[in-house]
DNA sequence: ACCATATCATATTAATTATGTAGGAATTGG
DNA sequence: CCAATTCCTACATAATTAATATGATATGGT
């Protein structure tokens, strides 16, 4: 029940790009310094977030990312399930219901189903603005 | 964040108890078969159950295993604390506080921190004397 | 036109974790 | 005594995680 380093990572990277929201393009260099983590494996993830449309690149010297949208527009829950995929708590909820013969008498189900509930209340009401706000008043 | 099969087996094999607990001392062999779950994979699990004194054992002919105490003091959380370990969703909240470098300013930390809220509040709150009365509704 | 600075793409790797299997020793009720 | 059972330890295999490595491609500034 952790979240991946991949995730934890792919979400200080977009606080990151929302932190510097105004500065125009970011190069993942600089984002690897501030944060302290290795560029090549910062390449792979935001690429992820690349392809899905999260942030803008600008390719060639001068060049970077930059948030698509505003911060405002980013939960934490959509970064967080883009990188780690559902986030459902256990396998048989995800894509097809009742995949699993005990589906109709499962009881522990109804657990699993009040988790997912309790964990997307929390991040999907997160936003990077609420974090860069957060992160000022430190 | 998923929830290993581990902890799944080891949920679905307490309740199993739970809704045999009149019928005196289970073996593991009529568990495996109920619940369709490897006999020797719930073997270990149950020798952690055991040792952390969950249920009492008996060995040798017509032994096995029972509940140590009344379901309605078991909760989910026990159980899965147990088998999983801290349910923190990252290493850095576990055991020493602040051993991470960035901990004093890291607001992706307040994100943890109410998502493990969440999380305890729900598997804190659902005794196995809950599991078993749904399912015999069922 | 050149070149330093970037992204983009793919392959490889080392370590750890997850999910079991296997074999047998020790115990005990009937 | 014997069959059923827990108890104990080692082994196996596949998947996942968290990178690292190498190089191709694009481009703004000089």
């Amino acid at each position: 029940m952790k979240i991946s380093a991949k995730g934890r990572y792919a979400l200080r990277l977009m606080l990151d790009l929302a932190l510097n929201d105004e500065a125009g393009y970011v190069p993942i260099r600089s984002i690897s310094q501030r944060q302290e983590i290795s560029y090549k494996y910062l390449e792979q993830i935001i690429t992820l977030l690349n392809r899905a449309g999260f942030v803008k690149s600008s390719r060639g010297a001068q060049g970077g990312y930059k948030l698509a949208k505003q911060p405002e527009e980013y939960t934490v829950g959509m970064i967080l399930r883009l990188i780690e995929g559902n986030l459902a708590p256990v396998a048989c909820m995800e894509n097809a219901p009742n995949q699993c013969p005990r589906c109709s008498s499962c009881v522990t189900l109804d657990i699993w189903q009040q988790l997912e509930e309790a964990i997307s209340g929390v991040i999907d009401h997160i936003t990077l603005a609420d974090l860069v706000k957060r992160q000022r008043e430190k």
